[in-house]
DNA sequence: GACATTGGTGCCGAATTGTTACTAATTCGC
DNA sequence: GCGAATTAGTAACAATTCGGCACCAATGTC
């Protein structure tokens, strides 16, 4: 038994995601004149060989002027749901980028996820995937710092996080849980912003840990 | 600007995992004559509309003679890594099927995962993958109840999260959590194994839980 | 200099967790 | 029959963690 391989159209579509004035903001591009939708998200055919992660790297920065922190998968698509470019087979790729950081180019422009224009179906639950994704994963996986600068705030990294969430955290248990985990270092430097008190800029510095063997968390389940 | 989309080859790559003998196990199917290795995942090219999932149901039904209990996609593959049927793309999806079930048809073995055969590369990066992602998602999902039968004892269940974690657990934490989770329910059955006191059944039956809000677990990172 | 604002820490009671030890029900060996 | 071995299930305790509150610190504004 030897399957036989036929051949389709492949699109990856890349969903940028960064912090844009208080809310997570995805990075559109306006269609072409005649396409249904008036925004989608960048979008290509990867290369002969080229990786995927490698083909998102590359749409991404042609669009936002530098290239996002980081990538993953969100999910392949091959239901009938309309594609822009009527691809028949989708990689969904979200991209985290840091806040501040690049310069759309004319065409693009930062939409607030919780209130994007009329997509194509495909990118719509493209979209949809991607937050519940990175929303899924900010527990595990230190995503927050990839939307940060190289040095940020105590309170940055938590407004960060308490986007991510939609919900408030509280501050001495935050840090106390930072604190443990000797996921960032001070550097010397504060910033002064306006009112308050200064701050201390912190740089994200992993170190290596002891194994936290915790029990099985039943009450994490997502579905 | 419209992207051009090219035609590519594609092929879905299904990973059984089940439980065999006190390991996980993975469904390999034996090669065609002149293949260059003798045993390969289950595969083949989506049918046209065919949403990937239900490709990877049918070829892991065709395969193991029942249907698995649960299906995830472990990521997309585009690179030069070889596929057995020379596809350029793969779609490589994890399938969990119940301790005991299937028949696998002639051609089929279980392998446990520790002691697979040579694969070709492709297939060896989407088994770890797979089984990388079933490790990592066993907290946030009922992964560990899709490889048990519809009742089973407590027991059983902390045998598949050990063999999930690779690590022991204490019995009284761990039925302390399933217990304040709300996810299994007592039936009136109760089975003797032979040797020790019969140990009551218990299904899958997950109750709506109330909205479990703790802080941020900085100390879940896996990289 | 009082006050508003933001950053940062100490502390305590409550909840959660890891562990030990115990009880319960069955089979096996003699 | 009866004790040892084996597996299931629970009680209770100590240590740790967590959420919340209060407080102190440093800056800009008036």
């Amino acid at each position: 038994m030897k399957p036989v391989v036929r051949r389709t159209t492949l699109a990856v579509d890349v969903v940028v995601l960064s912090p844009r004035s208080d809310a997570l903001a995805v990075l559109l591009v306006r269609s072409p004149a005649g396409a249904r939708e008036r925004w989608s998200l960048p979008w290509d055919a990867p290369a002969i060989g080229e990786a995927l992660e490698d083909a998102a790297a590359r749409i991404a920065g042609a669009v936002l002027g530098s290239v996002p922190a980081f990538f993953e998968q969100v999910g392949t698509l091959s239901d009938g749901r309309r594609h822009p470019g009527d691809a028949e087979v989708s990689v969904g790729i979200a991209a985290l980028s840091p806040a501040g950081s690049g310069a759309p180019s004319e065409e693009a422009e930062w939409f607030p996820l919780a209130s994007l224009p009329t997509l194509a179906p495909r990118h719509r639950t493209i979209v949809d995937r991607a937050a519940a994704v990175v929303r899924q994963r900010v527990d595990q996986s230190p995503l927050a710092f990839r939307l940060l600068p190289p040095t940020f705030t105590l309170s940055d990294l938590q407004s960060v996080y308490e986007l991510l969430l939609s919900r408030r955290l509280h501050k001495a248990s935050f840090r106390r849980a930072l604190q443990a985990s000797y996921l960032v270092e001070p550097t010397d430097e504060w910033r002064s912003e306006g009112r308050g008190r200064p701050a201390q800029l912190f740089r994200y510095a992993p170190k290596k840990r002891r194994g936290a063997r915790r029990g099985v968390r039943f009450d994490l389940f997502t579905e």
